[in-house]
DNA sequence: TTCCTTGCAAACGATTTGCATTGGA
DNA sequence: TCCAATGCAAATCGTTTGCAAGGAA
């Protein structure tokens, strides 16, 4: 087991949930991926593994518990990802066409100033700001 | 007839349809608000005037003709706001709870440098990059 | 035994679409 | 007149949930 799947356990146990098999299948195929991953998209991935319904289930219980994080895409479909105190903080580049999302980590330099930037822009507002994230646009590879 | 609006009329005359009444008062409503709003929020605010499924079909209209842009939020609910070349380049605070999003434009300053950062960014990828918005995620004064 | 988990099917909610009607150039 | 636009209702599609069966502690 890897130090990460161990954290995930752990987190999990302190939820009070277990990490059975197909939440196992779930999150192995989420750190498998270079982007987050949709219902749709993991039950392709776990064809005959886990039916759509556990899908949605396993998704909800993890994100509870903070071990992945949700993207909203369009169409109303929700991509998932591990999450980032788990995967390591990134960006995201968006494909306009096809929704895909893949991940981008920007050069420590760039990310500090950055980091830096949003801390003065949400200062400015009366949001209490947890977060951040830069999201690119475009087309991806296939759709361009 | 603002210029705004005006801009707006001679864009869809170039995309062959007509600025009607109803979607006047669409994009009315999207340039009064200080965020993007959801069908849902423009049926509300625009009570008995215009039916639920004639706003989708006017939002679509109006995506297509580059007039508003769409923004994906949780629930699959999807909110629009009138495009950065009519409305100014800006980025959001999204509320992780009730899922508002609330505009906020960055002093000039730090916007240069964010573009130069994505510039960079993007120059690492296989993505062909459109745009780009920075996404802070937070609670909103209401949520908090 | 006692809960948590799973799977199927039914229910939901946001969005889309078929079709007949209305309205503007 | 003629085609775009509209409104209602039915259909879609992603997602959620009720309920009964399966499993681990």
């Amino acid at each position: 087991m890897s130090i990460q799947d161990r954290q995930v356990e752990d987190r999990l146990g302190e939820a009070g949930v277990r990490y059975t098999g197909g939440r196992r299948l779930v999150v192995a195929a989420l750190e498998r991926s270079d982007g987050p991953l949709s219902a749709a998209e993991l039950h392709r991935e776990l064809v005959g593994k886990v039916p759509v319904s556990s899908l949605y289930r396993t998704l909800s219980v993890l994100e509870e518990a903070g071990v992945v994080e949700p993207h909203h895409g369009a169409r109303g479909v929700t991509r998932y990802e591990i999450a980032e105190w788990l995967a390591g903080h990134h960006h995201h580049l968006v494909c306009g066409n096809c929704g895909a999302v893949e991940d981008i980590e920007l050069p420590r330099r760039l990310e500090l100033r950055l980091e830096h930037l949003v801390g003065q822009a949400s200062a400015l507002s009366s949001f209490s700001a947890k977060g951040h994230s830069l999201e690119v646009d475009g087309l991806c590879a296939r759709c361009a």
